[in-house]
DNA sequence: TTGAGTACTGGAAACTTTCCAGTAATTTGG
DNA sequence: CCAAATTACTGGAAAGTTTCCAGTACTCAA
């Protein structure tokens, strides 16, 4: 461990701290002679940097707080890989912090990030609706981007959110074209967006098709394969079962996918199939599942993107960008005859 | 922002700093009335401790380094989420840097992670037989542990592993014994342990048999799904094809899979598949995948409590953690006629 | 020659931990 | 009972870097 100060470098220069400091931050108001003498003196000695004391000095410790909840999923891998590269590139290194869709370790986590004294944050908070998370989002001092979440009562927080309603409007408008009329849509909490999105561009889809929705065939459940395959069963059991499932996320479509299997029902042909967001299992499951499909690391990297410009700008303006999402269409997907 | 320190509570309180830092921190030759007096202080002015001053005095950040070389891959996202967890049960963040499999980028991260003064390194590096590596982490004068790697020339660092070897010898007796003789296994590069292990399970188990394998069935190339899928094009296209394809990780199997749907050969009956690591994919695939699993969570627990072990004992001895792999039989193997 | 201005340099404070030194209180030995 | 020694605690200072402020030396004009 070098154990080797500014101070030394500074004596061996003959010349002050505050000097040494001057030219290794590209300060402009140092003469050429000092700049040459102290950049010797450091080369010399092998002088590297604390980047502690640096931090403590400078109130920035180029790091970014990184909080997500369910790193396991890869669909936040793919969120985190964007976002670790765009921050690698300015410089800045990323705190992870798991909250496990947890709100209450959420805010532990924010607490926690704040306490590390992270330059930015990027969050994905399990409940954005809660007003504990509105409580602790106040206090923070430093720019904040979202990840596909709102904060209602504080929309003037930058995000990074994802068109969902659109995505879900053409995948149900095209499912109603080929006769399809009981369309099931299994979702996450409605107190996150992107569920929120999902079920308004479903009922656009119906709207705008003029038939009625029939709401007993939309059921918002936790996100974990269990409650996918729990309310798919009672689905399936209905007089009148569903003949598309439509599930907003991959691991809901984990459950669906058990439950279907279970009873031998085909997929794309006893019954069609819709996911959201790409993951490896869609492409390559036969049938492949047809998906609402968005770029993962492009949401990393836009994230990152945004919260690097705030953090380097002098006035930050908050700025809201929405990405879009698009509809694959696959094999399980069945046409009905009218 | 709190412009409270320290030197404020201690004034208040009418103490020492010294005082003050004593009792915050725990030490026992401090008195009651001591004790009582700044606590009640800092409750009153609601302190909170600048971490980075802290750091910088104490020389630990609490903070530890976690290199993965694709934190896409849900493989390592289990691993990153077991050891997240863990670490922070134990009061330690988790610095996340992504070599993306660039050996080059490794020795970069594992440099900026030694900049920022971690306390320990939890390492997947995308080559363990790199000479720069070795140099690097020759360098490195805190605790690491790697995951599924072991760098040859420091076989003093501590590890987990995995028991690669035992659970492709099964997998591969098992196929023997059902008369399977053409067993082609596609790995990746044997620069890391999890491929070189792999191979020598194969060769244990084709030796404890009795019979000769095949080397040309083996191959050893990038993880990527188009390698994996150029390869076992290659393999189908022999004059005598494989009738088992055993794939060392999930992105060569989707290229397996990819490159099996596409020559129209159904898994399980026309030819046989095994893949490592459990991910979706494998249980939902239909038929199901059978796999030599391990259980990710658990190696990052495991990772991340040896190295707080280590970093809490005075004098750290290093240990290597070998964890079993299991290998599940499902309806991706078939039993030939003799 | 003096004054103003410019261009640079030096010094000190910031925040917390830890070592060392110091002080008061208590115990021990004579 | 007094001196000495030990104990139990408290205070002070240094550590590493950045930034503000003050200072110095030089240039140029009046």
């Amino acid at each position: 461990m070098s154990k080797l100060t500014m101070k030394e470098v500074a004596l061996h220069a003959g010349v002050a701290l505050s000097s040494v400091s001057r030219v290794l931050n590209g300060h402009d108001d140092v003469s050429e002679k000092m700049r040459q003498k102290v950049l010797n003196t450091c080369d010399e000695l092998g002088y590297e940097p604390n980047l502690l004391a640096s931090s403590l000095r400078s109130g920035t410790t180029r790091t970014v707080g990184f909080l997500i909840s369910a790193i396991s999923n890869p669909l936040y891998g793919g969120i985190a890989w964007g976002a670790e590269r765009t921050l690698d590139l300015s410089g800045y290194a990323m705190i992870l912090a798991n909250s496990a869709s947890d709100p209450q370790r959420d805010i532990e986590m924010i607490r926690l990030l704040k306490q590390r004294r992270v330059d930015g944050l990027i969050l994905t908070v399990a409940d954005d609706q809660s007003s504990d998370i509105y409580n602790e989002l106040t206090k923070i001092q430093v720019p904040i981007v979202l990840i596909d979440r709102e904060v209602t009562r504080m929309p003037e927080l930058s995000a990074i959110l994802s068109d969902h309603a659109s995505g879900m409007k053409i995948a149900v408008e095209h499912l109603i074209k080929i006769n399809h009329k009981k369309i099931a849509l299994i979702c996450g909490p409605e107190s996150l967006r992107a569920n929120r999105e999902r079920l308004s561009g479903l009922r656009e889809a119906f709207n705008s098709t003029g038939t009625k929705y029939d709401n007993s065939l939309y059921h918002q459940v936790k996100y974990s394969p269990e409650e996918g395959e729990c309310i798919t069963n009672s689905l399936l059991e209905r007089s009148e079962p569903p003949t598309a499932i439509i599930c907003g996320g991959n691991l809901l479509l984990l459950g669906v996918l058990r439950a279907l299997k279970q009873k031998n029902l085909k997929v794309g042909e006893d019954i069609s199939v819709i996911s959201c967001d790409e993951v490896p299992l869609t492409e390559l499951h036969t049938p492949a599942i047809s998906v609402i499909a968005r770029d993962t690391s492009k949401i990393g990297e836009s994230a990152a993107s945004l919260l690097v410009n705030q953090m380097n700008a002098k006035n930050p303006t908050s700025r809201i960008i929405e990405l879009p999402t698009v509809f694959h269409i696959r094999d399980s997907i069945k046409s009905l005859s009218h």
